[in-house]
RNA sequence: GUCCCAGUAGCUCAGCAGGAUAGAGCAACAGCCUUCUAAGCUGUGGGUCGCAGGUUCGAAUCCUGCCUGGGACACCA
């Protein structure tokens, strides 16, 4: 890391005075390329020193001689640190090519285990862009975890447990039809469900024939459960579908239902420790004065959610003995989550701390939340299909040659979904736009998958080789280049440790920024003695960009 | 009412462990394909970083107050 050699240097040039990784965080990389590589800002030392700052510059930047520097300059109170291209890019370029993939892996999670609460549609009720969210989020998340050296472990928890099915049966009992549901089981049930809703406004008698359904499942009544567990699978492979599209396979598809049995040693647990307390009617845990009770039983014994997540949390650390446990669920639980983490603390689970409520923004339609009630939801596989045609009209358009169309179509569409939802920071809302989320042009999924294949083709026709030791005789117009392939470590490291795949995006962005303006100044296939050089740059920016795109979730294919 | 989050270019956002001239993309306009995929590149215009204080040599970034928007706040998840 260079950074640490310039901060040792500077350190010397002080005559230790000061500790070197204090100054390590005083060195910052500056806005503009005119300032060079590393910029070093005096103001501290002037004060220790009792010198002008613009002095100590001077007299750092005069002390600062190393081969790796190709230029030292004092501007004002600034030291400006400009590495020696050559030495730099040989050295990045060689780590990348012969790391290949590895490049930028690491072993900061040491093999533990990290369990992702992803997803978690309800059973019986339409794929939202909401679930999508957590889905994309969290399998990114998977996929960043594991290249630092975690296990990641996705669960899928189902929410196909609740009054709701009671609701469903009653009105599959009176309304529904096999055939249908069979055929297309998620329109057909969610039909049913709005029916059920519409009918007992002027029958109110159905909301108890519902309660009274919900009882015979949970008392495990064979008709009830058989039509549960069919809803249930019938609504899996439909969601199985989306979720081959996006590449996304789960661990553990244990839901709500799965920890109806295991929530009884919880209460009891919070019996033992004496944290129950009536309220209302109601049995609650109390919490820290900021925080309201966490509500555990009804006033009519039933349990809540909270119980359910309190079971699941303690489950999943007998299970998977995780070092972190991630949800990655929207911003309105947070107070739950809060008072979830809490209430495990308060019963001696010390690894509650290792929990972390993975919030997000919500998806909203002209600056107000989507209704699910209504019906009006926008449908992911609708929109995914959609963004698949687009792709293929593109590829017609652009590269009707193309083999391998369909599938490549579907790469990119999805990309493009996908991308669209992990570029910003994923607490910001998103107003639900189908014209962004298709965009292909710009800031986008396909941008980055389009400068991949632009550098597999140019490999390609360029009969790219690979050899052992590559010296590199590149110099400025690859420089931002280069310099962007050293920071996927450091990308990586940081959306690892916040939580946060839009850097990784951020990142292939930039890089193909840079590429592409390269592309557009050198001519990279020209005869002469420096093509291959440029040929294992072109390289080293393929593979990066193949892993950043990975690690997103996204394929890269080779042609588009 | 209490708590949480946000307010940066016409739009969508980045920048926020304080540092030099606040950046991208989209949209608009003007260019660049007989030569490596134009899903690209180059250029132009566009900003009192919500408002007001404070801390600091230095604030979009930290603190306080206010305004605006959103969310959460006991038997839904």
């Amino acid at each position: 890391m260079y950074k640490k050699i310039i901060a040792d240097k500077l350190v010397q040039a002080c005559g230790g005075k000061v500790k070197s990784s204090e100054l390590m965080q005083r060195i910052e990389i500056p806005k503009y390329e005119s300032h060079g590589d590393y910029a070093f800002p005096c103001f501290q030392l002037a004060k220790l020193e009792k010198m002008s700052p613009n002095q100590i510059a001077t007299n750092l930047a005069s002390q600062l001689n190393d081969p790796l520097f190709e230029k030292i300059d004092a501007v004002g109170p600034y030291v400006n640190v400009f590495l020696n291209k050559k030495m730099v890019t040989s050295d990045v370029i060689n780590q990348v090519l012969s790391q290949g993939e590895e490049y930028g892996s690491s072993d900061l999670g040491k093999a533990g285990a990290v369990t992702i609460d992803l997803s978690s549609p309800n059973i019986a009720k339409p794929f939202s862009m909401g679930h999508l969210r957590s889905t994309v989020i969290g399998n990114a998340l998977a996929l960043i975890v594991e290249k630092v050296g975690y296990r990641p472990i996705r669960i899928n928890h189902l929410g196909d447990w609740g009054t709701q099915f009671g609701k469903l049966i009653t009105a599959y009992r009176k309304w529904g039809n096999e055939q249908k549901v069979r055929e297309q089981t998620i329109k057909e049930l969610l039909k049913l469900y709005i029916l059920f809703h519409e009918e007992a406004t002027a029958d109110p008698l159905l909301e108890d024939e519902g309660r009274k359904a919900f009882k015979e499942l949970e008392q495990g009544d064979l008709e009830a459960v058989t039509l549960w567990k069919w809803f249930r699978e019938e609504s899996l492979k439909e969601f199985n579908r989306i979720y081959d599209l996006m590449g996304i396979t789960f661990d553990s598809t244990n839901g709500e239902a799965f920890y109806n049995d295991k929530m009884q040693r919880v209460i009891k647990m919070l019996e033992e420790k004496d944290l129950l307390v009536e309220s209302n009617g109601a049995m609650v845990v109390q919490l820290a004065e900021d925080l309201p009770p966490c509500l555990i039983k009804k006033k009519d014994g039933a349990s809540l959610y909270a119980t359910r997540d309190l079971a699941a949390a303690i489950y999943r650390y007998e299970t998977y003995g995780f070092s972190a446990s991630l949800y990655v669920v929207g911003n309105e639980q947070s107070l739950h989550f809060k008072q979830l983490i809490e209430v495990l603390k308060k019963l001696g689970f010390k690894w509650a701390e290792q929990m972390h409520h993975i919030n997000f923004g919500m998806m909203l339609k002209d600056g107000k939340k989507m209704s699910t009630r209504k019906g009006k939801v926008v449908l992911l596989e609708e929109v995914l299909s959609e963004a698949i045609e687009l792709a293929k009209e593109n590829i017609e358009d652009k590269n009707p040659d193309l083999a391998n169309k369909s599938a490549i179509a579907e790469q990119i569409g999805v990309g493009a979904v996908l991308f669209h939802d992990l570029k910003n920071d994923r607490r910001n809302d998103i107003d639900f736009s189908l014209e962004d989320m298709l965009r292909v042009e710009g800031e986008t999924g396909p941008y980055v998958q389009y400068t991949h294949a632009r550098a597999c083709s140019i490999l390609r026709k360029g009969n790219y080789q690979k050899v052992e030791n590559v010296e590199m005789l590149e110099g400025e117009e690859a420089w931002s280049v280069v310099t962007k392939l050293r920071q996927f470590p450091h990308a990586i490291e940081r959306a690892a440790t916040e939580y946060d795949p839009s850097q990784i995006a951020k990142f292939v962005l930039e890089l193909s920024r840079a590429f592409n303006k390269y592309y557009g100044q050198v001519r990279i296939l020209e005869e002469n003695s420096s093509k291959q050089a440029r040929l294992h740059l072109v390289m080293a920016v393929s593979i990066v960009l193949k892993e950043g795109l990975r690690l997103l979730g996204l394929h890269a294919p080779e042609e588009m």
